[in-house]
DNA sequence: ATTCCCACTGAATAGCCATTCATTCATTGA
DNA sequence: TCAATGAATGAATGGCTATTCAGTGGGAAT
């Protein structure tokens, strides 16, 4: 259907396009079996796919993506360089499955937290500002892998592939709780693709503030101000967040 | 005064350490004469340097930072491989100035138009916000060298302090005038640091969206959506942008 | 206990790229 | 016109890194 283009230096070596590698279960052997072993010399392929794509994390987060080699990540894994090339066929193809753990996370959290919103969508829209600066998908670590990725993410169709899917699925739902929210609030006067579009890119930009400098922002300020933007947004649904601590 | 340390693969050459290469006139022979030529085989010195940094820009852009070769940027700007170490001593050094070439023309540019503020903060928002959105700070080249870099900046400490800065004194000047108006328009419910660090971050991931989505975000809507923020905080001095186009 | 399979290893390979430097030649001053 | 100067060139070098693959040994099956 789609013939992946690669375009970057090296290339993917022998074994036929196999577009997503999936990361649970994808034995291609004929006859498979292997009931799941725990962590000796041999491991079950997504046991290891998880770990080097965790330590491929670490990596990034530690020293950068430019700086992030076979070899580091192998070392930050604890297994040996092969091994690599071994799950993942190439750098590239490790790269590209990182990035998509980080999407399918993200996706998968913010369905999560607006399941049955479609009554409620204020509720919808707190709940996500709250997923969105949990620590579990907040962290240093997967901040700084997003954003090294998003640097390149205009050059690597696979990438760009990846993150389009992520940005249009989050700003669908946003725009739709926000439009669903002025029909059922009686918001006439507020723009909701206006208010929508705002929130999205506020929550980006304190993302990176949240990366590059922590020292001067932090997880509870940046909830703070989105807060403040909703209650502005809308005054009937959400009050300004005062000096109270959060929860 | 402060040991200047690279952290990168490759190795600094020769030379002392002469932090800060400065763009215009810095020719440290003894006898200095050279009256500006114009585009021969061989031309003044600061005129090279900013033909490198401009080609550097748009190699950045064009390609990414990690596919930035000294050749590729070299045969961008119709020159030779060697010039780049000649001019610059290393592509490091490149990229650094590159950088700093960047953050200087965004910070004069924000203090050309937020000069005689004093007595007017709202105005000097206002022309901040326009300045945010021009087309000679904010286009595609020029953004994509922004983030390249962005994504690199906590590893690299030149780019690290070069990025703080910058940041520093962006967000120093948001917070004056968000107090300041503060004061003068008595909006005494409104926390002026919140109100500041939020239009930060907004207009930050705005800039993101520019970039990584021209498609669905352009630079009208940008400032719109920037315009209707500043409208929710400071009502009595800024009025929802409506329909009609800008200026 | 023995055999066999295959996950894993890590040294070797090949290619890329920053940096060097001997050479070329445009420009300038005499 | 003729040296002298030094800007610019580009082939050569060396270091780094993704990828390969022949071998190793852990564990399942019998």
């Amino acid at each position: 259907m789609r013939a992946e283009q690669v375009n970057i230096a090296f290339q993917v070596p022998r074994q036929g396009v196999n577009e997503r590698l999936a990361l649970p279960d994808s034995v291609p052997q004929s006859r498979r079996r292997r009931p799941a072993r725990k962590q000796g010399r041999t491991a079950a392929p997504e046991e290891r796919r998880a770990q080097l794509i965790e330590a491929t994390i670490r990596c990034v987060a530690g020293r950068g993506l430019a700086e992030t080699t076979i070899a580091t990540v192998a070392r930050e894994a604890g297994l040996s360089q092969g091994i690599i090339n071994l799950h993942f066929q190439s750098k590239e193809r490790l790269l590209t499955e990182t990035l998509r753990y980080l999407a399918d996370e993200y996706r998968s959290a913010s369905n999560n937290a607006t399941a049955n919103s479609q009554a409620d969508p204020a509720a919808g829209l707190q709940a996500l500002v709250d997923m969105c600066f949990q620590r579990s998908i907040c962290n240093r670590d997967k901040l700084a892998v997003w954003f090294a990725f998003w640097g390149e993410r205009r050059f690597r169709p696979t990438y760009r592939r990846i993150c389009a899917a992520r940005d249009n699925a989050h700003d669908e739902l946003v725009r739709t709780l926000c439009t669903n929210l002025c029909k059922l609030g009686e918001y006439s006067d507020v723009e909701p693709v206006l208010v929508a579009d705002g929130l999205s890119a506020l929550t980006d930009g304190l993302w990176l503030d949240l990366l590059v400098r922590p020292e001067s922002m932090k997880r509870e300020q940046a909830w703070r101000i989105t807060m403040a933007y909703l209650a502005d947004a809308f005054p009937r649904h959400f009050q300004q967040p005062g000096l109270r601590a959060r929860e």
